[in-house]
DNA sequence: AAGAGATTTGCACACGCGAGCAGATTTTTC
DNA sequence: GAAAAATCTGCTCGCGTGTGCAAATCTCTT
C-alpha cells in the first residue's frame, strides 16, 4: 500500500498501522513505543519514534479511550459565570490537568440549575471523572438522575459538600473565617456584620456559620446576617443598602465580612456610594481576585491554595487518594 | 466497598445492543430511534425508547465518533485568562454549543503561547474543530506545527486573523470604533488618546488602526497611542501614568480610548489616583464587561454581538457557512 | 388480488487502538 | 555451551457505534 504516502501529503489518518509499516515493525510495538513504561528495547522505541516523527503520526486518544475503558477525559461542571475567579479556577484546573495528560469538557449547567443533565452529557462523553467548580451537589440528585449514576467519579471542587457519593475538594474555609476573625478582632472591630450569597434552603452555608461560630466565641457577639439575591456586585449594592438602611443610628456595623470578593466589590461600591459614616466602614472578601488588589478596593481578604487543590485533584483521577480534602489558604491584608 | 466502585457498578455498560434485546428488535433500530430523522416506524420507535428509558440507556458518543468520523466537539483555545470578558464568552460558546449537541474540550495554551501543542493535543480527541477565543493565530503556525494541519477547522473567534486558512467571527470592529469616534465627536471631545494591549509584531492591531483612521477622517487630527505590557490594569496603571508623566502641560488628552474594559478600568483607577486634571479625563472601553456598570466606573463601552456570533459558529460548525462574518455590536453610553 | 413503489429492518464491515497471552529473541546462569 | 530466565514482539479478540446496501414488510393502485 502507497497509503503512506498519500498521507504524507495530507497528515489525515496516520495510524499506528502506518508508522508499523514504515518501521518494519508491527503495530503493538508502536503503541509500545508511545507508552511510557512500555517494554520495548531503545532502539525498536527509536526507531518507531523516528518513523512516527517523519509521518507525523500522533495516538488517537479516542480510539485509545474506547479499547482502554479510561477517556483520560474530566468534566468540569459549572454554574455560576458571573464571578471572575471562576476564571482563576479554571485557567488553573486546564493548565494542571492537560500537563498531565487529561483532557477537561467545560460543561455549563446554568440553564438547569440542575446537575442532571450535565452529568447525563458529561457522561455520554465517557468522562473518567466530573467535577463540580464552586457548585454544590444535590443529594437528590444522585439518586434519581440517570447521567450521576453513569459518571465514575464525582467530586467537588472549591466548595463543601457532605454528600457520601462526593468527594470534597476545597479551601478549609473553617480555617480561614477563624484567621478572617482573629484578624478582625486584632485590629479593634468590634461589630461586623456578614454579606452572604443566596439563602437556598439546600446550600448549607460554610463560611457564614464558621465566622459566626467563631466570633461568638471570641467576643460573646452575635453577627447578623445579610443574604443577597445573588453571586453579583449589584445584588451586594442592594443587600448592603439594605443593611445601612435598617440599622438605627450609632448601631452601624464596622465591618462587613463577605461571603466573596464580588460581594465584597458591590458592598465596597455601596459604602463609596453612600459616604458619610457609611464610607468609614470597612469590608473584607475571600477568593482575592485580581480586581482585589485595585487600588479602588484595595480588600483584605483569602486566597484559596488553588494550585494545591489542583494536585490533590490529580490525586483523585489517579486513584492515589479517596477521600475528602480541606487545604489552608492565605489571608491576604491590604485594607483596614 | 467505596463508593467509586458501587457507581460504576450500577448501569455499567448499557449497550444498544441490550436495548435492542429488551425491545426485541436489532441494534441498529435502536441506533435509528434515537437519531432525529432515522427512517423508522413510530411504533418501533416507541417501544425501543421505552426500552431504553427503563434500561437506562444513553448512546455512547464516544463510540458513535470513532465509527463516524464527526466527534462533535470542538476545542475551544485560549491564552487570556484575566480577562473578565472571557467568562462571558466561555459561557455563551459552552451553553449555545452543548445546546446543539456539540461539546467543548476546554484548552488552555497560556503555557507555550504557541498554538501548536493545544491543536496537537485537540486533535489527538479528535475534535470536529477548534476556535481560538480572543486570540490571533499565528500564520507560521499552520506552515510548521504537527497539530494544525490535523484540525478539520480552524476557527478565529471575537478576534480578527487575515489568515486565509482560517475563519474570523467577530464584532465588527472597524464599525465599533468608529461609532465611539462619532460619540466622541459628538460630544466635543477633541484629544483622544489611545490606550492598546501589548504591541506584539506578528498582531494586527484592528481597533486601534480603525480608530486613528476614523479620527483622523473627522477631524484631520492624529491619536497618540501608548501600549500597556498586558492585557491586565495593572500595566494599564502604568501606561496611563506614563502618558500623563509625558505630556506637557497644556496638552493632555481629554479622553483615553481603551482597547478593552480591563484596561479601561486600569485607566479610571489612575485617574482617580492622580486627581486634579487628570480626574476629569473621560474613559471609553471595550466587551461591556459586567464591571463596567459599578458606580465607579460607570464606562462607555461597546458590547459583542455575542450570542449572533454563537449562532454563526454553529453554522460554520454544520457547514453552511464557509467565510469570515463581523457582526456589528452595541455602543453602550454611561459616562461622559 | 397482484404487482409496483415506499417504507422499514437487518447485516457485514469498518473506525483505531488496548489487554493479555503466546511465541520469538536476547541475556544470564551454571 | 546449553538451559533457564528475562526481555521483547506479534497476534487474537473486543470496545460501541455509524455507513451503505440488501432483504423484508407494508401501502397503494388498478
Amino acid at each position: 500500500m502507497d497509503r503512506i504516502a498519500e498521507n504524507a501529503d495530507q497528515s489525515r489518518g496516520v495510524t499506528a498501522d502506518d508508522v508499523a509499516a514504515a518501521a518494519g515493525v508491527s503495530r503493538w510495538t508502536v503503541a509500545r513505543a508511545f507508552k511510557k513504561r512500555g517494554a520495548i528495547s531503545p532502539k525498536t522505541r527509536q526507531k518507531v519514534l523516528a518513523a512516527a516523527e517523519r509521518l507525523g503520526y500522533a495516538p488517537d486518544l479516542l480510539a485509545a479511550s474506547l479499547a482502554s475503558d479510561r477517556s483520560h477525559l474530566v468534566a468540569l461542571i459549572t454554574n455560576d459565570f458571573n464571578n471572575p475567579h471562576k476564571l482563576v479556577l479554571l485557567e488553573r484546573l486546564t493548565r494542571i490537568l492537560w500537563s498531565q495528560g487529561w483532557g477537561t469538557l467545560l460543561v455549563n449547567m446554568s440553564e438547569s440549575e440542575d446537575a442532571s443533565a450535565a452529568l447525563l452529557a458529561a457522561s455520554q462523553r465517557r468522562v473518567d471523572a466530573a467535577v463540580m467548580i464552586g457548585t454544590r451537589f444535590d443529594d437528590r440528585v444522585l439518586d434519581t438522575a440517570l447521567g450521576a449514576r453513569r459518571v465514575k467519579k464525582l467530586v467537588v471542587f472549591a466548595r463543601y459538600s457532605n454528600n457520601p457519593n462526593t468527594l470534597t475538594i476545597s479551601c478549609d474555609d473553617r480555617l480561614a473565617m477563624r484567621e478572617i476573625g482573629d484578624h478582625l478582632f486584632a485590629r479593634g472591630y468590634a461589630s461586623p456584620a456578614f454579606i452572604a450569597g443566596p439563602d437556598t434552603q439546600s446550600a448549607k452555608l460554610h463560611r457564614v456559620d464558621s465566622f459566626r461560630d467563631h466570633w461568638l466565641g471570641l467576643t460573646g457577639g452575635a453577627v447578623p446576617t445579610r443574604h443577597a439575591a445573588g453571586y453579583d456586585f449589584h445584588s451586594a449594592i442592594d443587600t448592603v443598602n439594605a443593611v445601612l438602611d435598617a440599622a438605627l443610628p450609632g448601631t452601624l456595623p464596622d465591618v462587613l465580612v463577605c461571603e466573596n470578593d464580588i460581594l465584597a466589590i458591590g458592598a465596597k461600591e455601596a459604602l463609596r456610594a453612600r459616604g458619610g459614616a457609611a464610607a468609614g466602614i470597612a469590608v473584607t472578601g475571600f477568593d482575592d481576585i485580581p480586581l482585589a488588589a485595585a487600588p479602588s478596593y484595595h480588600l483584605t481578604t483569602y486566597r484559596q491554595p488553588i494550585t494545591a487543590m489542583c494536585e490533590r485533584l490529580l490525586d483523585v483521577l489517579s486513584g492515589r487518594l479517596n477521600e475528602d480534602v480541606f487545604v489552608p489558604g492565605t489571608l491576604i491584608v491590604r485594607g483596614g
